[in-house]
DNA sequence: AAACCAAACTAACAGTTGTTAGTTTTTATT
DNA sequence: AATAAAAACTAACAACTGTTAGTTTGGTTT
């Protein structure tokens, strides 16, 4: 056990094979045997399969609440306040790139906690489109369609789990940076 | 049938239930109850479960390379040629909302003609990379980071899917010149 | 009326699923 | 060395999986 308990280990594994398949598609006896056991003794650590994927999503989505909750309370610009969003989500993305892709992915197969992962992230994107809402209102940013702002902007961060592992030496900062750029002040001459 | 044969209603729906839960999650009953008949009936129309996805998600693949083999070879600008892309996807994401979710989640699960796919889909994104390359060669286009670029936009576009049934009253021509102006020009003043 | 055929049905299969019960082995503590 | 606790094991379960075989239904053509 390299870090952490065995619990958190069998998270970890299971939240790299439900990146590559899909919770779905990934069986116990999968699981157990890339941990080298046999599936019955997962149960000696966790509840059930739907209680890792709630381990999962849930501690994922509580992170961006608590982050979005400190951008939101801070004095800043709203292109500030973009700019720490971004680099939030660059933030938390390369800490858990294989919990990001159940976060996106699998949060349907959540029973008990469905209603809860989906408040959280409709408050998410509420918190977000009122601060693009609030730079247009100050004239810091142009346009006039906040949703399709929220929706482009939200959908790279979203995906940032996909190409982060693509990248192998890379500074989260710098990208953090380089999107900003691109972002918000787009590619155009 | 309200219209086609009963094999394409029966992919129709399959990829109607492979958006909400999965490829994995959908049951061959699952599929036959959301059609009023029973599991083994299915196989009077097609071969097997795998071969449903493989039509979902192949047929889709190749609009999108004949799509970018059109705008290659248009002797237009590399702002124009981001623009036709933005307008290919924003068309096929609007006619096959669902079947872009199996593209994007379920690809995996492809067995036979896995490595077909991920051809289309490697050439697909060369092609748009080069355009985004020769963009920045003739000055046409700024910034330094080619493959930032292509993943911002990438990302978005291909996340059309989620947010396109969320806004009813939607002018595909409309969706995409805003897309076009947020992703081309940015958002700052 | 007879024959035909597409498309539904019932019944069943062999394999897989998440999970439990009870037992043995390993590790840590006294 | 003895004991307690943690973590592995085997065996099994009931339910579900994709799929096949063989049969019945209902509409269309001869």
């Amino acid at each position: 056990m390299q870090q952490g308990n065995r619990k958190e280990q069998i998270i970890r594994v299971a939240a790299k094979l439900f990146k590559e398949k899909g919770y779905s598609a990934v069986t116990m006896r999968d699981l157990a045997s890339a941990l080298g056991i046999k599936a019955a003794s997962l149960y000696n650590h966790i509840n059930s399969k739907q209680d890792i994927l709630k381990s999962i999503i849930i501690s994922i989505a509580e992170e961006f609440t608590e982050g979005m909750k400190v951008i939101q309370t801070s004095n800043k610009s709203c292109i500030d306040k973009l700019e720490q969003i971004i680099e939030l989500h660059v933030a938390i993305s390369s800490q858990n790139i294989y919990g990001m892709a159940s976060l996106n992915n699998d949060w349907m197969h959540m029973e008990e906690q469905l209603d809860y992962y989906l408040k959280l992230r409709l408050d998410y994107e509420d918190d977000f489109r009122n601060i693009i809402i609030e730079g247009i209102t100050s004239k810091e940013i142009i346009g006039e369609k906040p949703d399709v702002m929220l929706f482009s902007i939200l959908s790279t961060l979203r995906s940032l789990y996909l190409w982060i592992p693509k990248k192998e030496d890379l500074n989260p900062k710098e990208l953090a940076l380089n999107l900003n750029t691109i972002l918000i002040y787009g590619i155009n001459k």
